[in-house]
DNA sequence: TTGAAGATGAGAATGATTCCCATGAAGATT
DNA sequence: AATCTTCATGGGAATCATTCTCATCTTCAA
């Protein structure tokens, strides 16, 4: 198990300050190349490297979720604690939150069915909000 | 709607079929990458652009599987037609098929509730298997 | 047999992410 | 407050998977 040393707290620095507030104000997910365009949009000189380790680390923490996109890319987003899935509006970004317990059930179930441990898994759903099936 | 064309019927060349046959015969999931390797290892000329091409066709009509593994690269593999799921392996890559019908009806209602269309979803487990777990 | 539409392959190009490393800042200790 | 050690930062180079380009071959229908 080679596991990358992280300091037990982090330094509190301007650019943390700086890119946590930023993650918070955004609606839905996003990467961390938008999330650096928008913080130099606004002013902000934090370098791109700096938004890419702080948010690895925000999310190795839970203080943000990250999930995968299709395309492959990675995105953050600000959530509620616990586990819980990501219903996204593929068009405008738009996130809603939900929970499924009986799927927890049945993922332990099926591990345990077919001799697995430690069973992860990453489920998101992507659709059309209300909104964006109109235009 | 901006899809690119793809020819209804693709031409039956040597490639396509060594490319088909080379993922048939592995045990679980592989990437365009691996796929080439062990193809070369075998002596084959194939080339690596091929691969990635035929693979993305043969997913496409839903002759193979693919996902995206949790660190973001596209892993193919031969599987049963209809919708399921996938339990992985993640030292050894043995793959178990699952399906979770409850959860295509959960899916439809939780869409319906949010007022979400066309939704999609993609879920893999990752877990250790018994043989790996005593390693 | 022949021609046109497709497929192939080698290498260049792309794009997200990570690495490198000299410099700057945080926090503990006098 | 001055100092020191450790960690964080940022800019640019480096990686790495994947896609693109395009000249050259194949397939397959006529």
């Amino acid at each position: 198990m080679t596991s990358i040393e992280r300091p037990a707290s982090p330094r509190h620095t301007r650019q943390r300050a700086e890119i946590r507030q930023a993650v918070e104000e955004q609606e839905g997910f996003a990467t961390a190349q938008e999330i650096h365009d928008r913080m130099r949009h606004d002013g902000s000189g934090v370098g791109l490297a700096t938004v890419y380790r702080t948010l690895q680390g925000l999310a190795a923490t839970g203080e943000v979720d990250a999930i995968r996109t299709p395309d492959g890319q990675v995105a953050y987003r600000t959530c509620s604690p616990g586990h819980h899935h990501h219903l996204i509006c593929r068009s405008c970004g738009r996130t809603v939150e939900v929970s499924i317990p009986s799927l927890e059930a049945q993922v332990r179930a099926l591990a345990a069915e077919q001799g697995f441990a430690e069973v992860e898994h990453a489920l998101e759903f992507y659709g059309t909000c209300t909104e964006c099936a109109r235009a």
